[in-house]
DNA sequence: TCTTTATATCGATTAAATTCAATATAGATG
DNA sequence: CATCTATATTGAATTTAATCGATATAAAGA
C-alpha cells in the first residue's frame, strides 16, 4: 500500500473533513514513522543533516542490510525521505514537505 | 507495549537526540495514528468537538463493539484521547498535549 | 433484586509487518 | 570484461496487529 499522491496543503489538519486519498497519504506517513527503526533512521538522517548512506545505517542498527534497504523504501514511498545515488552508494536525506504535512496534521 | 510516561517538553524533535523512552513513547502515539479506522476516529472527534461515545463510533464504522473498544483503548494507552465516563455511557475526547508532541517532533 | 443497556475483556482466527538468507543488479575499478 | 562493492529484490519464516464471537462488568431503571 504505498502512497505518492499530492495533496492539498489547506485545511490539512485532522479534525477537518478530509477525503479518502488524504486519509491514506496521511495514515501511511504515520504509520511509516510509528515504526522505532524507522522513527530511529529519520532521526539519524536529522541529526546528521542528510545524505546518510544504507552502509552508515548499518553501523547503527542491528539489522541486516536487506531489512535495512527495506526500511528505507517505507520511508521513500511514503515521501518522508528521498534517495539519490552517487556512484554506488545511494544517500538519503529528508523530505521536509512531508514533516510539515505531519505538523500540519496535528495543528 | 504500553507508553503512558511523560516526557520533558523542550528540544523534542526528531533529530535532537532522543532518549528511548522518549522514542517508545512517540513511536506508540505515531503507531497508533498510523492506522485508519484510528486515524478516522480521532477525525472523528475532533469534528464533534469531544466528548464521542462508543456507540457513535460503531455508527461510523463498519466494526463490531469489542473492536472499537479495542481500538478506543490503544489510542488511551498512547495518550492521544481522553474517556470519561457519564453513567453508562463513555465519552472520548482528544488530548491536545499529545497532538503537541507530535507537532514537536515534526517541527 | 432482576433486567436492560453500554462498554470492556478474553480467546481464537486471520491478516499484515518484520526479518533474513539467498540472489540479483548496477556502478566502479583493475 | 571480470570482479568487487553497495544496494535492491525475492521468498519464506516469524512476529505482531486486527477482528470478532462469547462473555463479563457495571450503571440505570423497573
Amino acid at each position: 500500500m504505498t502512497a505518492k499522491k499530492t495533496i492539498r496543503s489547506s485545511e490539512l489538519v485532522i479534525g477537518a473533513p478530509l477525503d479518502d486519498s488524504e486519509i491514506c497519504i496521511s495514515v501511511a506517513m504515520l504509520k511509516a514513522l510509528g515504526n522505532p527503526v524507522r522513527f530511529r533512521m529519520v532521526n539519524l538522517i536529522r541529526q546528521k543533516g542528510g545524505d546518510v548512506c544504507v552502509c552508515e545505517f548499518e553501523k547503527h542498527f542491528e539489522l541486516k542490510q536487506p531489512t535495512i534497504s527495506h526500511h528505507l523504501k517505507v520511508l521513500r514511498d511514503t515521501g518522508l525521505i528521498r534517495s539519490c545515488q552517487k556512484g554506488t552508494w545511494v544517500h538519503h536525506s529528508i523530505d521536509p514537505k512531508a514533516f510539515e504535512h505531519i505538523q500540519k496534521l496535528a495543528g
